[in-house]
DNA sequence: GGCGGGAACGTAAACGTTTTCATGGCTGCT
DNA sequence: AGCAGCCATGAAAACGTTTACGTTCCCGCC
């Protein structure tokens, strides 16, 4: 038999840590003189007890210390109160800021958020994504991985789930996207309004979704605004070495553009060092500018012109979608919408004239 | 009744989704005319079953796309396969290589990862522990609000913990902590022996213990290598703008010193604009150095020298500190080894004359 | 042929909740 | 006084697993 005697206050120090096995619901009722039933719902609802065996039970609850076993209310209730996230292999800073979206939004909503990260092939994913099953009720993924097949493979196809850039279709999937497409027009036009119209453009990966979104941005704006020059983009992969190498392609063509948009801020970073050791300076001799606005950007000399994603609000409208999902499960599955960027203007770009001071 | 007819490959288009309410052991254990204890040992040990029955369980809980209940596991089990991770609100590319470190060892482990992060107040984090209490097996906690007091108030004594980068010193609790002492200590010896005598510190923030650690090991360095000078320390927050006003605050002294040693890069970089604002030249006029080796260290002009942890292996052989403990519970609590960081040399502190090529 | 022993397998209890249903007491109305 | 109805409460089923314990069967040895 189990005997408690908690001291009301701070333990009295030599008494404290007695054995305590794990303490259950059971011992809760015993010690209050109720059933299990009514504890359970006075530490619920609330509703169909007395007020004043309501607060008798709380009491009891707190002075035992009892908290409710997770599985055994999981089990019965069929809710795990859980939601996870499926990240790739993401940039640092990308990445920490999403987390802390979903995560602040998570705590806001009572919800637990169970992270699977850097997976970088797409067995991997799935078997993350199989693991997870049944420990959430929802689930947030970001990937490059996944496309409709994937999944329709990988996901019962109840299961509350969110994707967070991602190029697929399917109307059954509730996907939020960064408007890259329109964070690329609007900072083309802003290099073109400001005197740059050769502007040369420094592609992502093949196979990215945001890189190609960006690319079109680009295009769409050469199209409307600046007819007369035919657009020019070299390959990139979103690394710096990449930004690098495409800056020296660039100095090397015969007719040198007067600007140059990469495709992210890691690439803008690579070619700006090419240009300076090349001696070429920026922007007086070729203006510059980047996307996604990393940390990075600030500090470069000097500061880089760049496109903002608000990734904390990113990563907190995604969660909120789940959550809403499976809050009212008859999902209307509405459509999501993109999610807006806007330019930054610092010194790369040539428009402002601003000393390099503290900013 | 259900019935199942699934067809053993992929789905024949139309056929497919039908309402397939969750299948359990039971459904298995049906369709391969055995008990649930049978299916059981053949998915689990593979022992106590015919190779023969074995497969044939196992077949048809492919073909079924059976997945345990998790939770019903865990309240048998009393095991979640889970570990949390608490952590505080961070600077984004530590925080984001942390994560990177624990999520990887917890795959390896076959373990699941719960975060919290962003909990800024003492409060907060001990809600969090709470919310954590039963939905995972060991713990693993980051927080600059955490002491004895706090951890023995919220903490099952049972829980396997690892503290990273904690003051505490309870024998009761596994700490993993960086070097700091150390890597502050060889950057000022570096500093000195490079010819730089008079070496203003940066502090960090009063109570952050990190912060200490390194002022600690400068002082020691100090007195050591430089026992004529006496130390020089200005109060500092770790944010940038403590930094700049840092700066500022060193070019107004009297007696100018040839090197300044920030707490953190941020400082740093605050502090190299204080100076090049004010025409100071790094490092020619004054020598310059950070600490953590944060991302922007390289694209600052001249490149920040700083000293460097490995974030990824400090998350990563914190969580195995948990899985072996929970691995064998008669847990010995091996005093955690402190975490060594190295200095790296770029320019600012300038020893190297390397020119500010693309490294 | 009887018997001991081990392996394969089934039965049922147990884990700690929530929730449905039944029961009893009380209130208020006729 | 009787009855309807509500409300607080308790008993028990259910959730899906794992596992201790029996039972059966087969094999080998005396």
């Amino acid at each position: 038999m189990k005997t408690f005697t908690f001291p009301p206050l701070g333990d009295s120090g030599a008494s404290a840590k007695l054995v305590m096995a794990t303490i259950t619901i059971k011992d809760v009722a015993r010690e209050a003189n109720v059933s299990v039933a009514s504890v359970s719902r006075a530490l619920n609802g609330g509703s169909g007890v007395t007020a004043e065996t309501g607060q008798r039970i709380r009491d009891v609850a707190l002075r035992l210390r009892y908290i409710p076993h997770a599985a055994a209310r999981m089990l019965i209730t069929r809710r795990t109160n859980t939601i996870g996230a499926l990240l790739p292999d993401l940039y640092g800073e990308f990445f920490s800021e999403l987390i802390r979206g979903i995560d602040l939004a998570a705590r806001a909503h009572g919800l637990h958020l169970l992270v699977s990260s850097s997976h970088d092939s797409s067995d991997d994913a799935a078997a993350a994504l199989r693991a997870m099953q049944g420990r959430v009720d929802g689930i947030l993924i970001m990937s490059a991985h996944v496309d409709d097949a994937f999944l329709r493979a990988n996901l019962p196809e109840d299961l509350p789930t969110v994707l967070i850039n991602s190029p697929v279709k399917d109307e059954a999937y509730r996907v939020i996207n960064v408007d890259n497409y329109a964070g690329a027009r609007a900072m083309t036009k802003h290099l073109i309004d400001t005197g740059h119209t050769d502007i040369a453009f420094i592609a992502g990966p093949k196979n990215n979704f945001d890189a190609q979104q960006r690319e079109n941005g680009y295009r769409a704006a050469m199209a409307k605004y600046a007819s007369k020059v035919a657009p020019v983009v070299l390959a990139g992969d979103f690394t710096e070495e990449a930004g690098f190498r495409a800056g020296q392609e660039i100095l090397a063509r015969k007719k040198r553009p007067n600007a140059v948009f990469a495709a992210n801020d890691m690439m803008a970073v690579g070619c700006m060092h090419a240009f300076r050791e090349a001696g070429v300076c920026v922007p007086q001799d070729i203006a510059l500018a980047g996307f996604d606005d990393i940390p990075v950007a600030r500090y470069v000399a000097p500061p880089l012109s760049t496109v903002r994603v608000r990734i904390v609000d990113l990563g907190r409208s995604a969660l909120e979608a789940v959550a809403t999902m499976l809050e009212n499960p008859d999902h209307p599955t509405t459509a999501g919408p993109t999610f807006g960027c806007e330019i930054v203007v610092r010194e790369t770009c040539g428009a402002s004239s601003a000393p390099a001071s503290h900013e």
